[in-house]
DNA sequence: GCGAGCCGATAACCGCGAGGTATGACAGCC
DNA sequence: GGCTGTCATACCTCGCGGTTATCGGCTCGC
């Protein structure tokens, strides 16, 4: 199996035309449907159903896909993760999402500049749920990211447990509560389930919206526009005129976490996940993997 | 990040030869020379130290050999999963080794039959701990593999607990006795990190006597050149005259798992899982991950 | 119901780069 | 000091991945 059919096939795949398909790929289309189709007979399978004017993922190909993207994700990160251990001084790569530390970033380093196996860190800043993608592809050695995530590749260990409070324009009338409960918030998530669908109640938001970081998603609280729950170390970090927090006692809380690619097993790596994970309230910290 | 060039460099890794490498690989060593300076060229970073007679991996070297191999092990995976899924009459492959599912077998593909998402199952024998292979490289789907073993990429569930047995040759000292203790036994294991000892101590006699198979192992037992502990339900299997099994209630038990690729969802592997799964006493199991 | 417009497949051609052979440079060994 | 074994270089060839041009067929709009 190489890996520029399957390129090739992905971006077939997402864009289910292959002249888009093509454009995307910088070339011109005829190559791209031989090389489909070299792959198809290589195979002995067929992964598009093609009409002349539509184009859908076989149930071979939908297969293909979901594994064709991880084995791409692998192999950048083959390329990225050597480059980085060459380089004159390697750095470990911490990727953190901008305040998404729970303010513990000071403390974590410090303990691990403490190692024996310590190594200059580079602490990347990225975006909403970018982590698991950065760790997967070997743009990052480690990430401070809260769960729930997808740990496909990953192992993690748990940092920290927050509580949870709501963020809430002055005005509202819940604003006059010292704290609030969650049925009085009345979301639309369901309680046992609760960490993924509040997951996909922010991804909705951001959707809808457009927001891409957190004094945005703020602005919106304090227009009245939305509620959000966050954990309790965002409030000293944006105090806001027209926003108001209340704790809510009965929230799922909100679990920070250090997550690393499953194959790491280098010697920096894991002194960081240790210090890290020195910072755990014992009871509260557990390893999970996958 | 090309395959092709990572394959090479992972020949020449093993090798630590170009020639020999070359050879393994069926081309010329030039192009091979060439192919790992351009790699090297890309990745901004030296992967061997050569001299004109020793070839020997860098820093950098070690590292990507380890990220190769996965990338590789995902991109074939990646094909067989999509051949298999395309196949006329898709089949769940479930790798096990011969004997090696504590009689569980039947029970388990009875339940699964009676799954709504059932699909017929095709059992895949195979040799001493070649499972996580199998599933990484996408030739089965599932397999039943003894604890421990590198959960690198697979995710994995406890389907039974075994006592141990001491397998011993008939005219042992200890033979006469209803049941020993693991100290009376004197193996090379130590207690605290036992299970992978135990690995260790397997793979000892495996590389020191050739042997393949339980009934080669039994016989050397049988000669008394060597003692072997065992999951407790090998003893109705392989009765043999010279060979006497004795429980070791000290011994940790043998865990029996269902594991299966990590980014595998489909919701035929998840019934097997499941089938497995429901046969484990219910404090004896639980799932770990990575 | 028919023509216009898309879209994927095919054909013909081209150039780069992967592969081969021959040779060189160099170190260690009898 | 030749001999052997190693990796690198030089040079040639040819296949394959790339392009442009064209076809064939379904869909949609009027």
């Amino acid at each position: 199996m190489e890996s520029r059919p399957l390129r090739y096939f992905v971006a077939v795949a997402e864009e289910l035309n292959f002249a888009r398909a093509a454009e995307r790929l910088s070339i011109s289309s005829p190559p791209l449907s031989r090389t489909i189709r070299k792959l198809e007979a290589e195979l002995g399978v067929t992964l598009f159903e093609r009409t002349t004017h539509t184009v859908a993922l076989t149930q071979a190909g939908t297969v293909l896909l979901a594994e064709a993207r991880t084995a791409l994700d692998a192999l950048e990160a083959a390329g990225r993760r050597a480059r980085r251990a060459g380089s004159p001084e390697p750095k470990l790569v911490l990727a953190v999402k901008a305040d998404g530390d729970a303010g513990l970033m000071e403390a974590i380093l410090a303990r691990y500049a403490a190692e024996p196996a310590s190594e200059p860190v580079a602490v990347r800043l990225c975006g909403w749920g970018e982590q698991p993608r950065l760790l997967r592809q070997g743009e990052a050695d480690a990430a401070l990211i809260h769960e729930p995530f997808d740990h496909t590749g990953l192992d993690a260990e748990t940092v920290t447990v927050e509580p949870r409070v709501v963020a809430l324009a002055a005005a509202h009338p819940l604003a006059a509560r010292d704290r609030v409960s969650l049925a009085d918030l009345d979301l639309p998530v369901s309680e046992p389930t609760y960490p993924g669908d509040l997951h996909r109640y922010l991804d909705k938001i951001v959707d809808e919206y457009g927001v891409r970081d957190l004094p945005q998603l703020l602005k919106l609280v304090a227009l009245g526009d939305i509620i959000t729950l966050l954990p309790e170390s965002v409030v000293s970090l944006y105090p806001r005129p027209g926003v108001v927090y209340r704790y809510v006692p009965d929230a799922p809380p909100a679990t920070l976490a250090i997550a690393w690619p499953q194959q790491s097993r280098s010697p920096a790596t894991a002194a960081l996940v240790r210090a890290a994970g020195s910072l755990a309230d014992p009871e509260g910290a557990h390893v999970r993997r996958g």
